[in-house]
DNA sequence: CGTTGAATTGACACCGTTCAACGACAGTGG
DNA sequence: CCACTGTCGTTGAACGGTGTCAATTCAACG
């Protein structure tokens, strides 16, 4: 796979770990032929607003990517993007988005226009089928993180969050054996679990108290994985990724 | 639209008050002719389980289905589906669910072979990509869901939740004038609103008392509808209905 | 008319928000 | 080199929201 990442320097993450073993060659090279352009950004750029016609769609090559919506003068983070994620693939079929798409630091990106996509969609159903597939894994993320806010208080939704990025990454190949870095800081995080940026303090003095994680200036550090990811309750199953869900051979042959 | 109940009874929901527009006759025709099989099930039946093989889709005529996770001893409820809704249709994609589906009280349902599907998505790009965007629909709501987990409390969640649902059920032409009907009980909405049936009990007689909306016996009436919405903060866009975010006229003509 | 499941209530502890203040640090310009 | 400034992180105290346990009431149904 990291021969994947020279091949297609630009795709190349596409679905690695997951699914992306099901790519043909012929299918790799489309897709990396699809993007018609790179653009670099820089940190807390709208990438696309909610409301707007979408034209085109992103995939994220480098950096991270958020999906936020601002309400009543607070910004709410309901999605996060790691590179390799076709970011905003599903504004193809919804045309316009709920949400806002924004990077978190700076980022690089690979521009598919829709047309490109259309093309796809009418004449590679398995490539297709695969693009659908990313869509839904977006989908499975943002349901656990409803089970998650649903069931853990804050301290344990972080935990379960830096476990799921950690995987996230690693599926990517760009984990640190003992964690990861990211220009997350304490306000995000609060955004992104449901509580304010003041209690998210408390929740990361905690963990690192309790010798769970350590997170510091957008270093996260755990001494332990196995004890971060079982304080958050973590369950890596709805990555996809090869577990009891992932699909590991089904996808393979001719569709 | 009424019409399209009576042309096509077991599928003249499917994306009604959405794109269903944008579907031509023959697809209209294609779609209602993939339904093998109906069957009738019992409340609490479950229809799909998390991590089982999926061979077939479920069009949920009449009733209602829930998606949930068990996970230490409690139930949580990640999903709602109305009749109309393809409601594990992404199960096409992802061949194994993270989630159960499950009738909430009596159900009928289509059956739709997971060839048939494989057959649509190869042939019939239009009305494929109707599908696509059927299973990114569900997904909004999710997203919605996490939203309003985060920002909101119990009561004003479950004035939310009420919302959401009246208009997806007048949507497909099953809601009251003054409400609606759903064999919903108070741990249920509980379940869905992540809090508890006791915490729930308080939140619902708060609604009583403020006069915002009253719930008995699965029987949900609200004098002032208006008042119900702007209490749950709710605002129908990611409905897709026709507001600023519906697909008005982008996939009217040919693909 | 008794049984059963659902709804309701009170008391109490914990979780999380809010407001206000302070501390740590990096970058900037004098 | 130092003072200034802004961002981010940290802390305390008061208050409101929610979970928990236990007990009671209510409605439906055979």
């Amino acid at each position: 796979m990291v021969d994947d990442v020279t091949r297609y320097p630009l795709t190349g993450r596409f679905l690695m770990g997951r699914t992306r073993h099901a790519m043909r060659e012929r299918e790799k090279e489309l897709l990396e032929s699809s993007i018609t352009e790179v653009a670099e950004y820089d940190r807390s750029h709208l990438v696309l607003v909610r409301g707007e016609l979408a034209e085109r769609s992103t995939l994220l090559i480098e950096g991270y990517m958020l999906r936020t919506i601002e309400e009543h003068g607070r910004r709410y983070i309901v999605g996060f993007h790691v590179p390799g994620d076709f970011v905003d693939l599903h504004a193809y079929a919804l045309k316009r988005l709920d949400h806002d798409i924004v990077t978190l630091g700076p980022a690089k990106v690979g521009i598919v226009p829709h047309e490109r996509i259309g093309h796809i969609h009418e004449n590679e159903p398995h490539l297709s089928r695969l693009f659908w597939f990313s869509t839904l894994l977006d989908a499975a993320i943002q349901r656990q993180w409803t089970l998650k806010l649903e069931q853990l208080k804050a301290s344990r939704r972080v935990a379960h969050r830096f476990s799921e990025v950690w995987r996230r990454l690693e599926m990517v190949g760009l984990a640190r054996s003992n964690g990861f870095r990211t220009p997350l800081n304490q306000t995000d995080l609060a955004d992104m679990c449901g509580t304010t940026s003041i209690h998210m303090n408390r929740a990361l003095s905690e963990l690192r108290r309790e010798d769970v994680v350590e997170f510091r200036r957008g270093l996260v550090i755990a001494r332990d994985r196995s004890r971060l990811e079982s304080f958050g309750d973590f369950n890596p199953d709805y990555l996809y990724g090869g577990g009891p869900l992932g699909v590991q051979h089904e996808l393979d042959g001719t569709d």
